[in-house]
DNA sequence: GCAGCCTAGTTGATGGCTCAATCATTCCGC
DNA sequence: GCGGAATGATTGAGCCATCAACTAGGCTGC
C-alpha cells in the first residue's frame, strides 16, 4: 500500500535524487493513518447515505449553507468551504436543486456570481440528518479515543492543515 | 461541515434518544481531523495521478500484489487488502489488464476463484511510481510532523483501526 | 467606449464507484 | 451423486467527480 513496500533503495537514477524511503516504523505509522482515515471516512459516508439518503459531500454543502447568515453563499465561497472544486460544486448544487433543498439566485453585486440558497425543505432535511451523522462521528471517532487522543487528533489535524491550507 | 453546526440540542424526538452533540472543542478536533484527512488524501492522489498516471487506488493494488510471493493474489484477498469491494476491484483489475500491468489466471485449487498476477510491465510501472509517491508522503505528512506527532498518528490510527477492522 | 484580459460559473465527455443481479463452481446433507 | 445453499467473482446501470472547453459579465488602459 505504500511507497517503500518493495524494499530497499534501489539504484535507479532519480530526477530528484535518491528517494527518501520510509523505514519500518514510519511505514507502520503511515499505514495506520491511511487505513484508519479511509475506513472512517468511508464508514461515515455510508452510514449517512444509507440512513438519510444524503452523502457526506452533500451534507457538508447543506451544513455550510446553514451556518451562514441568510443561509446563502456565493458558489465559489461554498466550494472553498466544502473543499470542493467549482465544477463539482456546480454539479452537486444542480442535484440539490432537483431535490428542492437549494436554489440558485443571481448575485446583486456581481452579475457573474450566483448565490446558493438553502431552502426550508433543505434545512429540514439537514435537521433530520444531523443526529445520524453526529452519532456516527461519536461511534467511530470519539467513543474510541481518550481525551488525550482527541487532543492529539486535533493537534495533528491542525498541523497538517497549516501546511496544506497554505496551498 | 458537521453535525452540531446549527447549534444546541433541539426538541425533536429521536429514535435513539437525544443526540450526543459535539461541544466546541470536539467540534474543532473533528473538523481538523476531517479537513486534514480529506486534503492529504486528495493531495497524495492528485500528485501521484498527475506525475505517473496511476491513481492511488490503482497504486495500492500494484503494491499489494508486489508484496506477495509470486506477485499474485486471489481477487477477494486483494480486495480486502486494498479496502475495496469485490466489484470495485474487479472493475479496477479489468482496467489494469488493459494496460498490461496485471493479468487474471484461474485458481487451481478452486475453480470459482481467480488470481490477479502482476506482470513485469506492472512491476516496472510500480517501480517508477514509488519514488513519486514516497516523496508526496514525506512532503505532506512526515516533513510536517515531529517524532512525537508521528507516534501519535500511529497510536491514533491503530486505535481507530482496532474498532473498525473488527467490523 | 471598446479591446483584451480576468474572474465566476456551467457544461459535457470520460472514467471510477456502488449496488443489485447474475453466473459458475463448490460444499453439504442425505 | 444429486439438489439446494453458499461462495467467488463479474456485469451493467446509474450516480458522482474530474478535466477541459466554454459562456458571460466585469475591469483596465487608452
Amino acid at each position: 500500500m505504500t511507497a517503500v513496500a518493495h524494499g530497499a533503495p534501489n539504484d535507479r537514477a532519480r530526477p530528484a535524487g535518491e528517494p527518501r524511503w520510509l523505514d519500518a516504523e514510519e511505514q507502520k505509522a503511515w499505514r495506520a493513518w491511511l487505513y484508519s482515515a479511509q475506513l472512517v471516512l468511508d464508514r461515515l459516508d455510508r452510514e449517512l447515505t444509507h440512513e438519510t439518503g444524503i452523502s457526506h459531500a452533500y451534507y457538508e454543502i447543506l451544513v455550510a449553507l446553514s451556518e451562514t447568515p441568510g443561509r446563502m453563499l456565493r458558489m465559489s465561497e461554498l466550494a472553498d468551504r466544502c473543499l470542493s472544486s467549482r465544477s463539482r460544486l456546480s454539479h452537486a448544487v444542480s442535484r440539490l436543486e432537483e431535490r428542492g433543498w437549494v436554489r440558485r439566485q443571481v448575485c446583486a453585486e456581481d452579475g457573474r456570481g450566483q448565490l446558493a440558497v438553502l431552502t426550508d425543505d433543505g434545512f429540514e432535511a439537514l435537521e433530520a440528518a444531523a443526529p445520524v451523522h453526529v452519532e456516527s462521528v461519536r461511534t467511530h471517532l470519539f467513543d474510541q479515543l481518550s481525551p488525550e487522543q482527541v487532543e492529539a487528533m486535533r493537534d495533528l489535524g491542525e498541523t497538517l492543515l497549516r501546511h496544506l491550507a497554505a496551498r
